[in-house]
RNA sequence: GCUGGCGUGGCUCAGGGGUAGAGCAGUCGAUUCGUAAUCGACAGAUCGAGGGUUCAAAUCCCUCCGCCAGCUCCA
């Protein structure tokens, strides 16, 4: 007999080779039937695990997390069996569980997945479903699984063999047979509920010079309702889509004319980023930052210098032929090397440390065509830049100064619980990317590590996602369609002081480095702005509000009062606008409502008569008569408690 | 840059070899109205650009530009 120790503290005792799912179906029937696989000492294992040792264990259920995945992976496998039977010449690479699903890509000779091609695959991955294969395990030697694989002509597979540490094991249902560390469901009929997404091309290994595949996404639940519910809130979530809001608000548009990754700004989108500029820039006066204004476009010479034009110079715009021109320029993709030359106009002495540069400014970046997308990534963007120059001694101090200032920005956007810190770190194996000097990156990397413990943050870490010049503090988001991005970034830099011979002298009259922390405060102002219309469909807080009331008189004769009060309020530094076209008042609503305009004001007989207004609040609707200065006074306050 | 989808009046879309159609928005007129669409008339597109096939191209083919999703990249 081996004992289990259950998660609720209970112990079983159970024959030795009981299954896993023997053990299920004596604690219930309904437990062994929304069983998805076991764990066994933290190790997943399959229903048809034999149990051999004593220790911790539990039945996982399709609907846990852990269970979830299992679920999505076995629909992967059922996915790749359809693709095969569909397309019997198709190799198989990848198919991982992701987030929200799972996806699997293979080799499909010339062919491309066409949407109406998932349509056909659904179909036959129901039929799979319906035929209810069994799914078995089977641990194979190293030698074995590659002699299987390349009677397979399976090229993908037999690279990633190759790379794994453990001996391989692969599960079959029927004729189809996967390398697969598992657990997975039981059988093909396990699988309730499941939707195909999308497809797209994805690199082998994500290596642009290698073979380009073809992706599919899908997902899948342990119930249909929750499939139904998920398909439901992705919808949903494109609602949202800051590139399809934006152009109806009249936020930004493009033109074609004017080129790819090139919005342009209208009056409602602009007024979004002047006023987060004003805060941004408030804020950090504040905090004892310096504002400076520098060039939008510099000599080569100078980006040789920082490493620019052998590291980064298919992000640049270059203005002139290397070749031929005696002088070529390139637009900045970054700010650094500018505020450097403010820094060493003079010669510095310790006392004028800690030293903390900002600049709104306008950077370029020459993205390649594939990549642009809304307000998000673009050719040309507005961001929070800066640069603080300090002794080693100031270092985790400034930092820490980095982060609350980020923290409070992201608060006061309503954006903190949306947010999440990555530290972004070089590969080794990739030198070319990065400037070359091993121990100096593990050097700072240490020392970054250490600031980050410190601040009790919870990060997560990625390898090759560094700078070319230093390891960084992401701060990431998701879009409406899951898409992570970096919004902000805080990065230590241990090269370009170097590079650029930035000095001060210190208290024992020796000239020393400074350390630099580039950082930006909001990130880039285009992309917030993305941020906040996704945040919040459009409808922004009274305070970021483009328009923030409208003034809505019901017949003509009204018209007088109501430019009164517009006067009124635009005098109080309140944004108002005035609809005195001649429509029905419902008409005015609707539309000042499909602006998600904060604020209606209407203005009739009564309001004339008493001097009042009557409140229509976009998220309250109808809030009755108010005197014109309490609102005034409610809205300014509003404004100024920046409320959400 | 790569894979796929797409591009028709300001917007959303229909038409898919025989010389453009709707709704909304716009303009004009009527209506003067109390919390999410008043009625009517008018105007507006050489169908992303260029080239080709054809008696005839928005429609078929090619190239380019742009938009969308994904991959590489990145704020």
């Amino acid at each position: 007999m081996i004992n289990l120790k259950m998660p609720d503290g209970s112990n079983r005792e159970v024959a030795e080779g009981t299954t896993v799912e023997q053990v299920a179906r004596e604690i219930s029937p309904r437990l062994a039937k929304a069983a998805a696989c076991g764990m066994l000492n933290q190790q997943l294992v399959d229903l048809s695990h034999e149990l051999q040792e004593d220790g911790e264990f539990a039945i996982i259920t399709q609907d846990s997390p852990e269970g979830l995945n299992v679920l999505r992976h076995t629909t992967a496998h059922i996915m790749a069996q359809a693709v095969l039977r569909l397309w019997p010449e198709a190799k198989l690479a990848i198919g991982p569980t992701i987030d929200q699903g799972f996806y699997y890509d293979f080799d499909l000779g010339g062919h491309s997945l066409a949407p109406e091609d998932l349509g056909k695959i659904e179909k036959e991955m129901s039929r799979i479903i319906k035929e209810n294969l069994p799914i078995q395990r089977k641990e194979l030697g190293s030698d074995e699984a590659r002699e299987l694989f390349s009677k397979m002509g399976a090229d993908y597979k037999l690279e990633l063999l190759a790379d794994l540490v453990d001996d391989p094991s692969v599960y079959t249902q029927g004729d189809f047979i996967d390398l697969c560390r598992g657990p997975h469901l039981p059988s093909t009929g396990k699988v309730k509920a499941f939707k195909l997404l999308s497809a797209a091309g994805a690199y082998w290994r994500g290596d642009s010079k290698r073979e380009m595949l073809q992706r599919i996404y899908g997902t899948a639940f342990a119930k249909k309702s929750q499939l139904e519910e998920h398909l439901v809130r992705l919808e949903e979530a494109k609602k949202r889509d800051h590139n399809k809001l934006g152009r109806e608000l009249g936020l930004f548009t493009t033109v074609d004319s004017v080129g790819q990754g090139l919005p342009l700004l209208m009056p409602k989108g602009a007024k979004v980023i002047q006023i987060l500029q004003r805060f941004v820039e408030d804020e950090e006066e504040k905090r004892g930052y310096l504002y400076t204004k520098t060039p939008l476009m510099a000599k080569k010479e100078l980006y040789e210098i920082s490493g620019h034009w052998q590291h980064y110079k298919d992000g640049m715009f270059i203005i002139g032929d290397e070749n031929t021109d005696d002088e070529v320029l390139a637009l900045r993709p970054m700010t650094c090397p500018f505020q450097f030359q403010i820094y060493k106009s003079k010669l510095r002495s310790y006392r004028d440390l800690p030293l903390r540069y900002a600049e709104t400014s306008t950077l370029f970046r020459n993205e390649s065509s594939g990549e642009m997308h809304g307000l998000i990534r673009v050719r040309q963007f507005t961001i929070s830049e800066g640069h603080l120059m300090c002794t080693s001694d100031q270092l985790d101090e400034e930092f820490r100064g980095v982060v609350d200032l980020i923290n409070y920005m992201m608060e006061s956007l309503g954006l903190k619980d949306d947010i999440w810190y990555r530290f972004s770190k070089w590969d080794p194996d990739n030198r070319e990317k990065y400037i070359d000097n091993p121990e100096a990156w593990e050097y700072t990397q240490k020392q970054m590590k250490q600031i980050l413990d410190n601040l009790d943050l919870e990060y997560e870490e990625a390898i090759g996602e560094a700078a070319f010049y230093g390891p960084k503090l992401d701060i990431q988001a998701r879009n409406v369609h899951g898409k992570e991005d970096t919004i902000i970034t805080v990065q230590i830099d241990f090269s370009l002081p170097e590079r650029f011979d930035l000095t001060y002298i210190d208290k024992d009259n020796t000239s020393k480095r400074p350390i630099i922390i580039h950082r930006t405060s909001i990130g880039c102002y285009e992309r917030t702005l993305a941020m906040l219309i996704e945040k919040y469909a459009g409808a922004f807080p009274t305070w970021l509000a483009p328009i923030q009331a409208k003034i809505l008189p019901i017949a003509q004769v009204h018209k007088d009062y109501a430019e009164q009060i517009t006067k009124f309020l635009k005098a109080a530094g309140v944004r108002v606008e005035l609809d005195s076209r001649n429509e029905k008042i419902g008409y005015k609503i609707r539309e000042a409502q499909m602006q998600k305009i904060p604020y209606m004001l209407i203005i009739g007989d009564n309001e004339v008569e008493s001097q009042s207004l009557a409140v229509r609040s976009r998220k309250e609707g109808d809030l009755g008569a108010m005197e014109k200065a309490d609102f005034m006074q409610r809205i300014v306050q509003e404004i100024a408690e920046r409320a959400r």
